[in-house]
DNA sequence: TATTCTGGTTACCATTGGGTAACTACAAAT
DNA sequence: ATTTGTAGTTACCCAATGGTAACCAGAATA
């Protein structure tokens, strides 16, 4: 999932992007924001998306510093993600990547079809 | 290589994340900037695409307005490559993720290995 | 006693992504 | 007459992605 050809780039920017340039990972960040959520909350508030690759990306962005990991030592676990400093940093790119979307976006909204087949972000 | 589920969504944002959330496309966007150029060009200048990707993505980034593609009628073939207005709005963007990388990235500078492997944005 | 609850992990399998090489058209140059 | 150059496209094939279902621990609840 991480493309280790562009995490070893010398252009800063390519690793930048080798980091955060998936489709799932700026959603994750997204959906968290500000707030303390757990690994059940993100499975259901994100839609479409696997236990799976949730847990592969949660790690990828916990590797990369993007965000905190709170293991609480009970039964059944409890386990918590924040933002670190990093993650919280990115938050205002995501803003304007709505603005910008919001301003230039061609179809505003799709048809009324397959709503079991959509991604919502429901931040 | 766009996620139709991203882009059905009823969320802006995350419809925005299934125009440009991949790795190349941001790649490219940089690389094209304000200037004009042409395919061969894309394809020299970043290495470890290759012509079919870059062809893929090239399409996609058009029909989603990012580009405009200028084929002349000449044989051999010439065709330039430009952002739109909507492309060169999302200039700043990747340069507030520049900004963003340097400040927080863990892992300055990787080892002198295989030159070869690596993706760089040459921008 | 059996079920539930949580945050994963693992094995298995189908789908997809993406690379390579060959091919196109035609003009100009060798 | 053959090669070169451009911008792709197509067929083919292998590797990687990602989904599903099963499984785990161990306490609390019914």
């Amino acid at each position: 999932m991480r493309d280790d050809r562009f995490c070893a780039s010398n252009c800063s920017f390519t690793r930048a992007i080798g980091t955060i340039g998936n489709k799932w990972k700026p959603i994750i960040i997204n959906v968290i924001g500000t707030r303390t959520v757990r690994f059940g909350q993100l499975d259901s508030i994100i839609p479409l998306i696997s236990r799976k690759v949730l847990a592969e990306q949660l790690k990828e962005l916990e590797e990369d510093g993007l965000l905190e990991r709170l293991a609480y030592k009970e039964l059944p676990p409890r386990v918590e993600y924040k933002l670190s400093e990093k993650g919280l940093a990115f938050l205002p790119i995501l803003e304007s990547i709505k603005e910008w979307n919001g301003k230039y976006e061609v179809a505003p909204m799709p048809g009324e079809t397959d709503k079991k087949s959509r991604v919502t972000c429901a931040g």
